[in-house]
DNA sequence: ACCCAGGGTCATA
DNA sequence: TATGACCATGGG
């Protein structure tokens, strides 16, 4: 891996999707139910369970823990894993809540704010850089499974790492540290590409980065 | 009738 | 440390 190398994927993908202005959420704390209900589901089933949140005046901390996990349960049930994912859900709260919301947690370091989410069950490192990133506006590079996919097809990678060592490469590789935005816009980029061509089935001749791809390559040779 | 989705936890070897 | 089972709905 290279700050080339990156730099260049990111500028190419920039280019082909524009601006993702990530995350979708109409305010703050929806970020960190959404990034609890897309864990391993796709948005669009997301959605509706925040919908139908919204609906009931659900999407505060406090109206989430006033429920019970089976309630809730029955509220989020199109994202799927509903019982996993209620008392997911609560958990979070219960940390937010005990740690003083926004306002307390915005003055606190960004490696103590990741360990503070990190001991929320269900809460795992994609989950607590995503809040990180989009939610506490800190410079974290989230990486998910179509990071790892994608930078693995481009030979950034030779295969899949371990999550905190891809992170720390690709932070410690971007020339002169990432903004929040750079990461915000690559992390919403990959999820963008990985939607219509960068599949486990890869659609390779629609994609801009297919010089570089090896499922392009191994396509086309063969 | 498959495979897949913006993961994480837990038990096992 | 590294797999595998499990959680579950819904789209393609």
């Amino acid at each position: 891996m290279t700050p080339q190398g990156l730099t260049t994927v990111y500028e190419r993908l920039l280019t082909e999707y524009g601006r993702q202005h990530w995350w979708p959420a109409e305010e703050r704390f929806e970020i960190l139910v959404g990034a609890v209900l897309t864990q391993n589901t796709s948005w669009t089933q997301v959605e509706k369970a925040i919908a139908t949140l919204r609906s009931v005046r659900c999407l505060t901390p406090e109206a989430l823990l006033a429920r019970t996990a089976v309630e809730l349960g029955e509220l989020i049930r199109p994202a799927g894993y509903y019982n996993v994912k209620a008392r997911r859900l609560q958990a979070l709260c219960h940390w937010f809540v005990e740690s003083g919301g926004f306002a307390a947690l915005e003055s606190c370091p960004t490696e103590s704010l990741r360990r503070g989410l990190l001991q929320v069950h269900g809460v795992g490192p994609e989950t607590a850089d995503s809040i990180l990133l989009y939610a506490f506006s800190r410079a974290v590079f989230v990486i998910d499974a179509y990071t790892q996919r994608l930078f693995s097809r481009l030979g950034l990678i030779a295969g899949p790492m371990p999550y905190e060592a891809l992170r720390a490469a690709v932070e410690s590789h971007w020339p002169a540290g990432g903004s929040v935005d750079q990461y915000g816009e690559y992390h919403a980029l990959i999820v963008a590409h990985a939607k219509h061509i960068c599949r486990p089935r890869p659609h390779c001749s629609s994609c801009v980065l297919a010089h570089q791809c090896r499922h392009a390559r191994a396509n086309s040779v063969s």
